[in-house]
DNA sequence: TGAGTTCACTCACCCGCAAG
DNA sequence: CTTGCGGGTGAGTGAACTCA
C-alpha cells in the first residue's frame, strides 16, 4: 500500500517564484497545486530552473497535442506510468514486456506507440527529465500527473470535435449521380447524418463499394442501416479518397488524399479560415493556429490518422463518441491506417503531397533546397527501401498469422464481398502489398505508381541488383 | 507621412450544464 | 461519472483610424 504524503500548500512568500492561486481554474485547483508543488519540490531539491511558460501551461499544451500527434486512443495515466517507468531504459520495449504492470500492452508496436507519445510530452515539457528522480519514487506524483493530464484530454477532444461538428459539413462537396445532385441536407442534427443522409453516406461508403452506392444510393443506405451491408473498421471510406482518384487494383492509390479529409485537417491545424484556401492567404488577425503554435512544419501519419478518425465520427450519426460501437472500431481504423504508412515509398509520396497541400512545403522555393535528385538522397532512399522490405518480410509471417485470426473472427460475417475487391479493408492487403505477395492484384499494384511522384522510385527499384 | 491607438476578427482554452 | 454542447474569456493579429 502506498503512503500518500500530500505536501503542504504553504509557500514562502519571500520566494521569487511563489505560486499564485488560479482563480479562473477552480475545478483543477487540487491538481494544479499538487502538480506545482511536485515541480517545486524537484526544483528546490535539485536547483532546476523552470522557464516560462509556466509548468502548468506546458503540461496542458503537451496533453492537448498528444491526441493530435499520437492519435486519440492513448490511455494517459497508463502512458505516464509507462513513460516514467521506462525513462532512460536502454531497452524499453523488452523491459515493458517483462513488467507485470503493462500486461495489457505487450505488443511491441503498442509499447512503441506509447513511448512515442511520451516523447511528445518530453518535447513539450522540457523540465520533465528533472522530475524523473522524484516521480520514480513517488507513486502519488505519478497518479497526480496522469490525472492532471488526463483531465485535459476531455477539453482537447471536445474542442476539436466541437470545431468540426458543424463547420465540417460546409466542406462536403456536391456529388452528381446520373443527373441527380447529392447535397448535404441533415443540417445541424447529427442524428440525421451517417447513412440517413445521402451526402454523408456517400462520404462514409467504403470506397470499394462506391459502385454499389452510386447505382442505387437509397437502397445502399437502407441495406447499411438494416445491417444487410456491413461496413468494417478497415474499409476506408470514400472521404479518404479524391472523388476521381481511386484505382480498383491499387487501393492505396489516392488513399488519404480526399478533399474533405484535407479540409478537416486544415481546420484543426491551420485554422478554420484556411480550411478551404491555402494557408497565409487572406490572413486577418487572430492568434496563431495549432500548427504554428506547436511549430509544426510537416504532416505526420499520426496527424492524418487523428483527423481521419474525427472526420469519420463527424460524418456518422453516432450521438456520442465511442472507441468501439460494435459496428466500427475507431482504434482499429486508426491503427490499420498508420500501419499502411510503414511502406516507405507510399508514405513518402503521401506525406509529400500533404506537406504541399497544408504547408506548401514542397522544397522548391529556394535554389539551395535539395530536390532529392542526388546520389546521397538516392542511397538513403534505397537503404530505406531495403530495410523496409526486410522488416516487412520479417513481419510477414506474424501478420499472416494475425490475418488468419481475423479471418476466423470475421468468419461469420465476412461474405463473398471480401473475396473480391477488398483492397482497402483488411490488413492482409496492406501487408501483402508490402511483402510482395504473389497474387494478381499485387502485381498490378507494383506496376502502377503513386500519384505524382512515384515514377523515379519505381525505376530505381527495377534497377536493384539481384541480391536485393 | 508616420507613429500610436482603436477596432474587428479569429482562435485556443476553459467551464457549466444537461443527458445518458 | 463521462461526454457533448454552447457560451464565455483572454489574447494575438492586421486593418482602419486619428493626430501631431
Amino acid at each position: 500500500m502506498w503512503v500518500i504524503n500530500v505536501p503542504s500548500r504553504h509557500v514562502d512568500s519571500s520566494d521569487d517564484d511563489a505560486f499564485v492561486p488560479d482563480d479562473k481554474n477552480p475545478k483543477f485547483d487540487d491538481f494544479y497545486w499538487s502538480v506545482m508543488l511536485e515541480l517545486r519540490n524537484v526544483k528546490e531539491s535539485r536547483g532546476w530552473v523552470i522557464r516560462n511558460p509556466q509548468p502548468r501551461a506546458q503540461l496542458k499544451d503537451a496533453r492537448r497535442m498528444i491526441n493530435r500527434k499520437c492519435g486519440n486512443h492513448i490511455n494517459i495515466p497508463e502512458l505516464v506510468t509507462m513513460g516514467i517507468a521506462l525513462h532512460d531504459d536502454p531497452e524499453p520495449v523488452a523491459t515493458a514486456q517483462e513488467m507485470e504492470a503493462f500486461k495489457i500492452c505487450t505488443a511491441p508496436e503498442d509499447i512503441e506507440k506509447y513511448l512515442k507519445a511520451w516523447g511528445t510530452i518530453l518535447h513539450h515539457v522540457p523540465f520533465m527529465p528533472a522530475l524523473m528522480p522524484n516521480l520514480t519514487i513517488s507513486p502519488y506524483g505519478v497518479v497526480l500527473l496522469g490525472a492532471f493530464l488526463d483531465a485535459h484530454a476531455r477539453f482537447a477532444c471536445s474542442d476539436d470535435l466541437g470545431m468540426l461538428r458543424y463547420d465540417a459539413m460546409l466542406y462536403i462537396e456536391e456529388v452528381r449521380l446520373d443527373g441527380t445532385i447529392i447535397r448535404y441536407q441533415a443540417g445541424c442534427n447529427k442524428m440525421l447524418r451517417g447513412f440517413k443522409d445521402l451526402a454523408t453516406a456517400c462520404l462514409l461508403t467504403p470506397r470499394r463499394l462506391r459502385d454499389d452506392f452510386d447505382a442505387i444510393a437509397k437502397l445502399f443506405c437502407c441495406n447499411v442501416r438494416e445491417g444487410t451491408t456491413r461496413i468494417k473498421s478497415r474499409d476506408y471510406p470514400s472521404f479518404m479518397y479524391p472523388e476521381d482518384g481511386y484505382k480498383k487494383g491499387r487501393s492505396d492509390y489516392g488513399l488519404c488524399r480526399g478533399p474533405f479529409l484535407v479540409r478537416c485537417f486544415r481546420h484543426i491545424f491551420t485554422g478554420k479560415r484556411n480550411a478551404t484556401v491555402s494557408a497565409c492567404v487572406g490572413l486577418k488577425g487572430g492568434p496563431r493556429p495549432v500548427a504554428e503554435l506547436n511549430k509544426m512544419s510537416e504532416v505526420t501519419p499520426e496527424n492524418i490518422g487523428y483527423v481521419a478518425v474525427l472526420a469519420r465520427f463527424i460524418l456518422n450519426d453516432q450521438d456520442a463518441w465511442h472507441v468501439d460501437d460494435n459496428k466500427f472500431n475507431s482504434a482499429d481504423f486508426y491503427n490499420s491506417l498508420i500501419h499502411l504508412f510503414s511502406n516507405a515509398e507510399w508514405c513518402a509520396s503521401t506525406l509529400k503531397w500533404w506537406n504541399e497541400e497544408v504547408f506548401e512545403n514542397n522544397g522548391s522555393d529556394s535554389d539551395d533546397e535539395d530536390d532529392g535528385d542526388n546520389m546521397y538522397m538516392r542511397i538513403l532512399a534505397q537503404r530505406a527501401t531495403r530495410e523496409a522490405a526486410i522488416e516487412e518480410h520479417r513481419c510477414g509471417e506474424e501478420m499472416a498469422q494475425r490475418a488468419l485470426e481475423d479471418q476466423i473472427h470475421y468468419a461469420g460475417e465476412n461474405s463473398d464481398e471480401d473475396r473480391g475487391d477488398n483492397g482497402t479493408s483488411g490488413k492482409e492487403d496492406a501487408w501483402d502489398h508490402d511483402s510482395g505477395a504473389e497474387d494478381d492484384s499485387d502485381k498490378d499494384m507494383q506496376e502502377l505508381d503513386y500519384p505524382e511522384d512515384g515514377e523515379e522510385e519505381r525505376d530505381e527499384l527495377d534497377d536493384l541488383p539481384e541480391w536485393f
